[in-house]
RNA sequence: GCCUCGGUAGCUCAGCUGGUAGAGCAAGGGACUGAAAAUCCCUGUGUCGGUGGUUCGACUCCACUCUGAGGCA
């Protein structure tokens, strides 16, 4: 007997992950465990798509509603310690782990070695490369060719973020993103308790981009508009991460009279679209999903089917 | 029935006096190591409505034809 399983199903947004997720947990006895960047965020319903209480059936969920949307620190690695707590504690039960969800960072957290450099995000650091970006275009991939070239070569000047992180990496510990090794995917991580199975939920695109629309404009007509002036109301920063969320960046945009109705709305569908493609190209890559095209299969119902049998086969060895 | 203006990429259109096409948007592909629903990189995908003709050569000129909009009757 090997290690013990840790599911996923992983797919992009409006694939249907919930309602197969739920199929599939009953069937399984297992408990979830979201892998999703935004329903971490108490209060960031309707934009997420975050399954409510009647929806879950029953259904332990974690993961969701960890963190305040007012939180400024959010991380990959407090992800990855909570989820992975999750994870013990959920074996601990005798019961099954299945992560779901369509953050790809998020699930590679939990099935590879990501051994961050131990140095924690520098606001002012941030602020001051963004500023020097600001101001001179270029100016911080400068500084990073002088502290790492290696990484200053394998990243594009326009990537900011990357590249701020990697000065951040080597002015806070000393050494270099490169000297690390990029290679991480190749490698299995010795380190978890659990070795991963992974189902993939896929459908023609033009079908998903229908079913984005429709989704869409659901978010709408149940009040996403409302629910991102309450986040607003209380307090939340338009420029917060978590107010970077698809739906949530363009309808507090039009809440702000910088957009109208209908602009913010076509605008989300768009950037919804893109994300999803942006999805499939991060999980692709991911040679270890099994893939099962939901509208094939004819739904929820059978997909869950299609997987449980899947997982029931790897389990058993077979 | 006659006249006029259109028919070029998925959409809106550009293409000067002939040298087999290009912009915007949409879209596609890719990257991804403490912001990841974030951030960034790359790409034109086309029987130029059809058939003939003139020409070394036609998206461009001519004829006919199909088709859309408007105008006159």
């Amino acid at each position: 007997m090997g290690k013990a399983k840790l599911y996923f199903i992983v797919g992009p947004t409006a694939s249907g992950k919930t309602a197969v997720s739920i199929e599939l947990a009953q069937r399984m006895g297992a408990e979830i465990i979201s892998a999703d960047s935004i329903q971490i965020y108490r209060g960031m319903d309707i934009g997420s798509a975050k399954p409510g209480e009647d929806e879950r059936r029953g259904i332990p969920h974690h993961m969701i509603n960890v963190a305040s949307p007012a939180e400024k620190d959010y991380s990959v690695t407090r992800y990855r310690e909570s989820a992975l707590k999750a994870v013990a504690d959920i074996l601990s039960r005798d019961k099954t782990p299945l992560v779901v969800g369509g953050t790809g960072l998020y699930v590679n957290a939990l099935i590879y070695p990501l051994d961050f450099p131990a140095a924690p995000p520098d606001a002012e650091l941030r602020a001051h490369w963004n500023e020097a970006e600001a101001k001179e275009k270029g100016s911080a991939h400068r500084r990073l060719s002088q502290l790492d070239p290696e990484s200053a070569r394998r990243l594009h000047p326009n990537d900011v973020k990357r590249v701020i992180r990697a000065i951040e990496i080597c002015e806070g510990t000393g050494e270099t993103l490169s000297a690390r090794g990029a290679d991480f995917t190749r490698r299995d991580d010795e380190s978890l308790p659990c070795a991963p199975v992974l189902a993939g939920l896929t459908m023609p695109r033009e079908l998903l981009y229908a079913r984005i629309e429709r989704r869409v404009d659901e978010m709408l007509a149940f009040g996403l508009e409302d629910e991102v002036r309450r986040l607003l109301a209380s307090g939340v920063d338009p420029g917060s991460l978590a107010m970077q969320g698809l739906g949530y960046k363009q309808m507090a945009s039009h809440i702000l009279g910088r957009r109208g109705f209908e602009e913010a709305a076509e605008e989300i569908k768009r950037e919804t679209r893109r994300f999803a493609k942006r999805q499939l190209t991060w999980f692709r890559r991911e040679e270890r999903i099994r893939w099962f095209d939901i509208a094939a299969l004819g739904g929820a119902e059978a997909a869950a089917d299609a997987i449980y049998s899947y997982f029931t086969e790897v389990r058993d060895g077979r």
